[in-house]
DNA sequence: ACATTTGTATGCTTAAAAACATATAAGTCT
DNA sequence: AGACTTATATGTTTTTAAGCATACAAATGT
């Protein structure tokens, strides 16, 4: 029941709530709350219950499934301003992945009751929920097919792009936004960390990307696409 | 505009449209079209533009997307009073899928325009809708772990199981209601068609399934899922 | 009815990636 | 600081599945 100053509340600031009313918003504002997350905390597990729409105000989270013999894939990277366990929510579902953060978080919880009564009565913005959803499966879909069928170059460029479009760069302008252990990006990728390691080095070699612990930096991204797309 | 008989239109029986008024529902049906596929036509392309939501009244589809050397990988099976085309129609994008009859197939497309006028007026229609989206996603990112992680036999042994929870049995009581090539079959369990006939093979001399020509029949379905637990 | 194409079946070879084995570097904890 | 754990790195072996070749059966076209 987080009541902050309401001009500078995350609802106020996002374009998926544009379309709702002075009141719904004062209502979803009413119905949230605020949590912190210290890096590497679990938000929630798969099997959990979901109590609301989750709304990362602050940090990266990653949100995974576990695979035969415990084997994690990542199926979705979250941002500031991103939301993270609305699957579960809207199908009327538990969880059926895990989301913990890789850095510190701050996140708003929308109590689901009301979500879904605004929902109700608003045709746009449930239309932009829709969209929304539609647009994620789309990228599901696609990613089922390149994991399945790149090999391991072209799976660890793609996703290195990937992280590129997800969090963008430093400053510096060629250093990835993101911090993952090798053992993340081989999740990512649907490898083993060994050879997540191994392949990052023969694209440090290359020169396609340079390291510098869990710096990345990528120094030709034309070459890092053609390898994504040659398989 | 096809207006037959209202109380056997397609839109009647669907659970999907409970919610519509008789109003909403006389609107949708004075804008939709139905026509016929042989087997093997194409019903929409990758890339091709979406101009209303379309409903599979009889038949069966698949779905499948074009990978790494034009390698197929079949991301969905529609049956009977089933949706095809749903995601980029509501994502508001060109398909990223081909979606073809595997079967003489009658389909009921519902013209687009009045469709989102619905959606928007109804919100009791549109939680229909994204209920359904959100359990899409939830299995596309399962099926995403599945493919990638299992071994050849265990993908195989979920595909045979998928198939039976879609389509069913004969009357008999286990062959499977549905006839795909085993190229069909390896395409929807991201395996080559070589290995999809040996391994079926395999199931068959381990009497887990029995082979006559297209026909499957399930003789031992525990068996089937312990190899599709098992990896 | 015949030729031609397409689908199914199986064996053999090769390539890809996992599994395993260490080694070293970097953090974390008293 | 030193002990201990975790992460990174790289070499070697083994497993898995793809690729290729060939044979035969079934469906299709003329």
């Amino acid at each position: 029941m987080d009541k902050k100053n309401e001009s500078t509340h995350v609802i106020d600031k996002m374009t998926v709530f544009k379309d709702l009313t002075k009141n719904q918003k004062k209502i979803l504002k009413e119905n949230s709350a605020i949590s912190s997350y210290k890096k590497n905390e679990i938000i929630y597990k798969e099997g959990d219950k979901p109590t609301g729409l989750i709304f990362l105000a602050k940090g990266k989270v990653k949100i995974f499934k576990e695979g035969v013999g415990g084997r994690e894939q990542i199926v979705r990277m979250a941002k500031q301003n991103g939301f993270i366990g609305f699957r579960a929510l809207f199908a009327k579902q538990n969880y059926l992945a895990t989301a913990q953060s890789i850095e510190s978080s701050e996140i708003c919880t929308i109590e689901k009751r009301c979500l879904f009564d605004i929902l109700e009565e608003n045709g746009k913005f449930s239309l932009g929920i829709i969209e929304f959803l539609a647009s994620e499966l789309g990228f599901s879909n696609t990613r089922t097919v390149t994991l399945t069928q790149k090999h391991i170059r072209g799976r660890l460029a793609e996703s290195l792009l990937f992280l590129k479009d997800t969090y963008g760069f430093e400053s510096d302008g060629n250093t990835l936004k993101v911090y993952l252990s090798r053992e993340d990006l081989a999740n990512l990728s649907n490898m083993t960390t060994s050879n997540a390691i191994r392949t990052l080095s023969s694209f440090s070699n290359e020169e396609v990307i340079a390291l510098e612990g869990k710096k990345i930096c990528i120094l030709d991204k034309a070459a890092l696409e053609r390898i994504s797309e040659l398989g």
